[in-house]
Parts: structure tokens; C-alpha cells; sequence
DNA sequence: CGGGTTGCTTGACCCAGGTCAAGGCGCGCA
DNA sequence: TGCGCGCCTTGACCTGGGTCAAGCAACCCG
């Protein structure tokens, strides 16, 4: 159901609104959210369509409307390693703005998704009259600061079932019944945990035989959340 | 031999000078920098002292005059993931300037270091007044981010002799005679590169049969550079 | 309906690298 | 001069997890 054409300034405050429900921009006043509605550019993406490649110059930085967009590396052998999948009300590549180098990794829809390109030049412009506004972009790269940093003792310090644990128990405090919906396949959560999908099914497979979940199809079920959470605080006590 | 008493506005001066060639002030008027040198606090620092732990709130950011900051995560179990030494000239920490949530890794100087603490409230006041500032720092939390990135994947997409190999080709470029003198012991080198002590003898020692480069003590000497680039490209390639 | 295609699971195998343990070596210090 | 203490090196061993390969179930489509 394709939405039909609208007015432009109805469009307009669409995107106002969602500029200003974004942690990004959330404290903005009302004018410059629509300074910036008046220069964003709106990108609908098919699943599997790329935003940006790795070294491409930055044409500005993103902010999800609706999807999930998957940034990732990817060695010269053709492996990829995601760093982080973004979801509605999530902005990235800010740090693209700043540097000369271009964006240092790949962005690529993992579903059909709706996202907003905020350009280089007209955001910088606006920081330099709000700092404010540049605070704010501070405070954002430096949760995302924060997330490679997890992601790194993650990697390092954790193995796949401590890793997995912890993701179950994250999702599950925000799903009635801890019935957990998977938004893609397995292997892409596989991917997002930083393992392959064998490896995935095993250890998912032995939380199932503990009796600690169940699964159907792309359905996970939290039988006893306290017990994951219980496993999951041995595994980071004893490595 | 400490440094004998000096009129604070020579020590003011010879702040300036510090802070005009690093690269996070590097572009600002004398002014600003004086107004920045006004506020700084110098830490002198001995091997194995901490500057901040996780979890602390921030007192600000810092820059490193002389000597090495190791800045890494420890896990429950107690053990250390660098995530990144920081030498002279070199800034850390900006992002806790942005963000409620303290420190997120620990600081520790692995060296006998001078810091520069930045206190954080005058540095956020100016940041306010001076945009070009705020872009500056955005600028560094990037590369900050660039770093993060390359260890992702230098931790995911690389073994050890790959890793060990890029470290030993980047810093023979600026070494005379490529011999390279070691500044801490090789344990902390192997922390480093993300790996124990015993893997990392074991790779350096099949470098050295294969007389690609020969070791004494602290002093390792390439003996043929570019052998050890052609390797670093093949592994790279492979993977 | 029958044959692709795509995704999940499981078994078998292998290997990089971590850990434990046992020397050697250099150095400061009494 | 001898002792102790960090370091480094080397050997032996073990294991997490990646890879290859083979079955399966679900689904789409002519």
C-alpha cells in the first residue's frame, strides 16, 4: 500500500516529526528542525541495496526511518564483519562528516528500509551557527564509541555462548511472554553476534536441550529468562 | 633532574607550544590556546600509574605530552584488552566529555608520562563559543572511531602473524637502519597486538628463521623490509 | 506434482592460539 | 660471588570454533 502524494509542507512535517523523536536531534528547536527537514534527503532501500562502500567519499550521514541498515567490513577475503545494525530512530556515519578519509566501512539494508541522507555540507554549516548541536553530535559518536568498544571485549573476551546469552537476555526484557521475534534469518543474526550460522545452531541448540528456550522457526522462546540470566552472569564471572 | 621553578607565564608559554602542535588544537588562534593553557592541569605521571577506571565520571579529556598512556577494557575474569597506547601528541577521551555515562575503559600510563588533563566544563564552555572547535574534536572522535574499527577487524579478519607483521612494517618506515627499539617490554607489545606472551615469541621467532628480521633484547632489526611487506600483502590477500 | 532454491541442523575434522610448566638468561643487590 | 626475580623462550597439551559436507524441511513456481 504505497502511501498516495501528498503536499509538500505535509511531507514536511512528517519528517519533522521524525527528526525530533530521533536522539539525535531531539532537543532541537522547532525552526531548526526545519531547516534541516528542508535539506534532508529521503532514500527508500530494497532489501540488499547499499547506502555506502567502504573509501566512497562521504556525501553525509544517516538517520533510519524505518528498516535496519547493516554497516560492516568486509576483508580482502570477501568476509564480512558487521559492526552494528541500525534501527528505526538510529543515525550513523556522522563520524564521515569530520574526516577527510571517507567512510571506512559498507552500509547495506538488511531489509526493505526507509532512510534519511542528512548532507555534509548543509549539517556542517548548521553546527558551526548551533553548538548545541555539535554537542549533541558529540554525545552520538561517543555512544557509538561505546558500542565498538562492547562490540571489542565482546569479541575478545567472550565466547559465542556468553555473546548469545547476552543478546537473548537483552531482547527478552523487552518482549511480552519472551517471545522473541526474529526480524531476519538466523545466519544474519549469526553474522550480527560475529559467528557462523553452524556455530549459531549448536550453541542455540544446547540452551534448547537445557530446557533454558525453545524455538519455532524464526520464533526464539524464553522458558526461563531468570536461569539465562543467571548463566550469562557464570560466563562473565569465570573467563 | 626535575625542572627548576619557572615564572608561570614562561610555563604558560611553553604550554602554548604543547598544546598548538598536537593535532586537536593545532588550528586555533593564539587566544583560544591561551585560554585553553589557562585551564589545563598537569599530570606527571609514573609507570603503572591509573588516570581514570571504568565507570568513573569524567573529569575531562586528556593529551599526552610525553611518555605512554595504555588505554584497555578488563574483563570479569581480570583480563586486559588494549584497545589503544596513546603517545605524545595524541588526545584521548573526548568522548567522555559528551556523555553521562563516566569513562568506559581504563587509563594507565605504561610509562614514566606528562598529561594533560582538560578539564571538562571550561573545554564544553569554549567548545560553545568557538564551532570550529567542536568540528576539530568531531573530527578526532572519527579517527578515535577509525582506530576502534581497524582493531575489529584486525581482531576478527587477521591472525597473529599478520597482525604482528603490519605493526613491524608500519613502524620500520620511520626507523633508521630499520631497527626498531622496543619502549616496554614485549609482554605489553603482545598485549598490544592482542595476543599472550608466548604467541607472540613464537611468530616472532619463525620471522627470524626465516632471517626476515634478527632480535636482540629489546632491539628487533628488519633485515628485509620488503619481504615483510610482500608477506603482510600475501596474508592479507588470502584470508 | 516434482524439482529448485534457501535456510537450518548435525556430524566429522582441523587448526590457531591460549594455557601450563619448565628451563635459560640478564640484572640488580646484598 | 651467589641469590632472586623479572623477563623471554620453548615444548606439550587442549579447546573453541571455523569449515566442509551431507541430510532435511519449507516454500515457491512452472
Amino acid at each position: 500500500m504505497p502511501t498516495s502524494p501528498r503536499p509538500a509542507d505535509a511531507k514536511l512535517t512528517g519528517l519533522i516529526g521524525t527528526l525530533r523523536c530521533c536522539q539525535l536531534f531531539s532537543g532541537l528547536s522547532a525552526e531548526d528542525l526545519a531547516v534541516i527537514a528542508g535539506f534532508v534527503v529521503v532514500l527508500k532501500l530494497a532489501k540488499g541495496d547499499y547506502l555506502f562502500h567502504e573509501g566512497e567519499a562521504s556525501r553525509g550521514c544517516y538517520l533510519v526511518q524505518s528498516g535496519a541498515v547493516n554497516v560492516h567490513r568486509v576483508s580482502a577475503g570477501g568476509k564480512e564483519q558487521v559492526i552494528h545494525v541500525f534501527r528505526s530512530g538510529e543515525s550513523f556515519a556522522e563520524a564521515s562528516l569530520a574526516s577527510p578519509t571517507g567512510y571506512p566501512a559498507n552500509a547495506r539494508a538488511d531489509e526493505p528500509s526507509t532512510v534519511l541522507l542528512i548532507p555534509k555540507e548543509p549539517i556542517l554549516a548548521l553546527i558551526g551557527r548551533r553548538p548545541d548541536l555539535a554537542l549533541r553530535m558529540l554525545g552520538s559518536m561517543s555512544s557509538h564509541l561505546r558500542v565498538l568498544v562492547g562490540m571489542l571485549d565482546d569479541l575478545t573476551l567472550k565466547d559465542v555462548e556468553t555473546r548469545l546469552l547476552n543478546w537473548l537476555v537483552k531482547h527478552g526484557r523487552t518482549a511480552p511472554g519472551g517471545t522473541i521475534k526474529l526480524s531476519g534469518t538466523k545466519r544474519s543474526l549469526a553474522a550480527e553476534l560475529g559467528t557462523s550460522s553452524e556455530t549459531f545452531s549448536r550453541t542455540l541448540g544446547r540452551l534448547r536441550d537445557r530446557r533454558l528456550l525453545s524455538v519455532a522457526g524464526r520464533t526464539i522462546t524464553l522458558r526461563d529468562p531468570a536461569a539465562l540470566a543467571a548463566q550469562l552472569r557464570r560466563n562473565l564471572g569465570e573467563t
